[in-house]
DNA sequence: AACTATTTATAAGA
DNA sequence: TTCTTATAAATAGTT
């Protein structure tokens, strides 16, 4: 979608980038946001930018606590039939934040899309 | 995108919001299997289908453990001055997790996109 | 930040 | 559901 076609490798030039991560990024988040809505489903989105910067997404239908939630509702038999690991990952990574992490303002918002950090 | 422009409101048809979201789907999933590698970031993307069926994207870069251990890798005084209900409530979750979830097909690979169910 | 030529995604139809 | 195609939308390189 531009002047040329694109090869889908590591852009070399970081400017570039950081550059094509912005104008990208904005056109996932309208597609996730869009679908989230068309098709009434749940949905998160999480990224980071090239200089770490961590971008949310949640659907107009859903916070991420419906979502993950979502996988507890699988029953046992489902679960042990797939691939979990990503799930059990984020468990394991979820006990250490335990352990580290102060949240000290804490907000009750329905947000869509929240930019972690400036 | 399509012979009209479609409005972004709730399609009235459970089949065209089934259709809808295989199509775009695809479509997101694409856009963010190039932007990890275009940019060399990390990315995941949970969805799930008008009938529940749940699809994990992970970058090519990253794996969903590390995309969230970089959360914990920001210092206190930035997660002080940010809004991290999203993740409070992603831990509130997994603690209870903890209690319901047995992996019994823990699998180390390093996938992109899981189909969690068929 | 804006522009625009061009590629890409997709809505409706087959 | 899978393919086609007209059209809308995203975006790469440019200004």
């Amino acid at each position: 979608m531009g002047r040329v076609k694109l090869k889908i490798k590591k852009l070399e030039s970081t400017n570039n980038r950081q550059v094509t991560y912005s104008k990208r990024k904005s056109g996932i988040l309208k597609k996730a946001k869009e679908l989230s809505i068309l098709c009434d489903i749940h949905i998160v989105l999480l990224m980071f930018s090239p200089t770490g910067k961590p971008t949310l997404l949640q659907g107009e239908r859903s916070n991420i606590e419906e979502v993950i939630a979502k996988f507890a509702q699988l029953t046992p038999q489902e679960r042990a039939k797939r691939k979990l690991e990503s799930l059990e990952a984020l468990k394991k990574t979820f006990k250490k934040l335990d352990h580290d992490v102060k949240i000290q303002d804490f907000l009750g918002s329905s947000s869509q899309t929240v930019e972690l950090l400036e």
